[in-house]
DNA sequence: TAGATTGTTAATCGATTAACAATC
DNA sequence: TAGATTGTTAATCGATTAACAATC
């Protein structure tokens, strides 16, 4: 029966980024104290139909059972959680310090290890504990120690030599903030994560709207 | 003609996406001297085909040419650039502090004017020349000043409280950092930007690969 | 047993891709 | 004029929603 799923079909985009969203909430009920929950109510708090909901759970092969619990640690092992993620980051400029102090990311089993930055007088300096080391070494690190996903907070230029290098030392996945669209690689997953990019959608999200409302206005006339 | 569209429909979160990506690599190759560009060179550039870049393009109410400059600023209207944006941010931890260091922001027409922290200690100081301001005045500040976004980056608890009186306060955008999914609410966008769903999407990603090559290992036996 | 909820298939809806006449 | 590229419509594909028998 199993051996029959020759090959799973990707999940799509807009399922692998409502998983998190289930598991947050799933999470947050757990700590409300409730024990055991339904599609419809789960739904709800998130904002869409239960439909949905079991449609997307049925995708991931099926839930075993509605016990808060239960589907908690259920949607962690479809994410992954229950493997421990050691990270390093590259850069250390404000935002790689943010990331780097992160509470919060540790309960969801993903650990740095180390911080990476081209200015030399850093060296030997640390942030929240984690050892600020010289770029030049990232490769010799890479290679020596277990990395799973490397998080580049570089300005842009640096960003893609920086990728290309972690890719032939095995790394298997690149958490990216430097605004360039790193592209993944023969088996290596990427995240970009824009903040400008998403400065700007909100930004054309609130000119459509205020557009439309002109739009109306001058209907209504 | 223009007037028969009543009630433009929404253009889709997926276009809404990727308008910064085109106007991210417009804007690259207008620095690279690029003078005039095809749907298919700039579709090659970011990954997909040219129907898509066609098709969006005229979603949007049509290009008025492929001259690299001018679409560059089609783009940026599109986005809604060309109006200056004031912005606050809310929460001056370390992630705080970055989005209010961050170049880059400002070429885009966006501007931080002010920032908010609980923290009485933080008071009368600046970051990046950005004035620290205590958050019991927040509510007095966006009643008396243009405030187009507010940014949150406060820890989950403070989120809704804040969100609700900035929706009350008529701002027009909520940009949020913190770990709660606010829901858009009479005439207000809200960009949530989860850096922890992003890393279990990335983890989930790694995951579901992981699985498939062990599936496809075990075939070949 | 009756009522509610799930798992799963089918129908609908929307987004992407393909096609191609019109334009450059 | 011939070749390439666009704007726009039509076809395809995939994701969401609806439906409902099976289960709790």
């Amino acid at each position: 029966m199993e051996e029959k799923t020759l090959s799973k079909k990707k999940v799509s985009n807009a399922l692998a980024r409502r998983l998190p969203v289930y598991y947050r909430n799933v999470c947050a009920m757990v700590t409300e104290g409730v024990q055991n929950l339904t599609s419809a109510e789960l739904a709800a708090r998130i904002g869409n139909t239960s439909a949905q909901v079991r449609q997307d759970f049925y995708t991931c092969g099926g839930v075993n059972g509605y016990n808060a619990v239960v589907l908690k640690d259920w949607l962690g092992a479809k994410i992954g959680l229950e493997n421990r993620k050691q990270m390093v980051v590259v850069g250390t400029g404000n935002l790689g310090r943010a990331i780097i102090s992160f509470k919060g990311f540790n309960k969801l089993n993903f650990f740095i290890d180390a911080a990476f930055d081209s200015d030399l007088m850093l060296k030997g300096m640390q942030i929240n504990g984690v050892p600020i080391l010289n770029v030049s070494i990232l490769e010799k690190y890479l290679l020596e120690n277990k990395v799973d996903i490397l998080v580049i907070t570089t300005p842009a230029g640096a960003a893609q030599e920086i990728f290309e290098m972690a890719v032939k030392c095995g790394v298997k996945g690149v958490w990216n903030f430097a605004p360039v669209d790193l592209r993944p690689k023969e088996g290596v997953e990427v995240e970009n994560m824009h903040l400008g990019d998403s400065l700007m959608t909100l930004s054309f999200r609130i000119r459509e709207k205020e557009e439309n409302q002109a739009l109306k206005e001058k209907q209504q006339k």
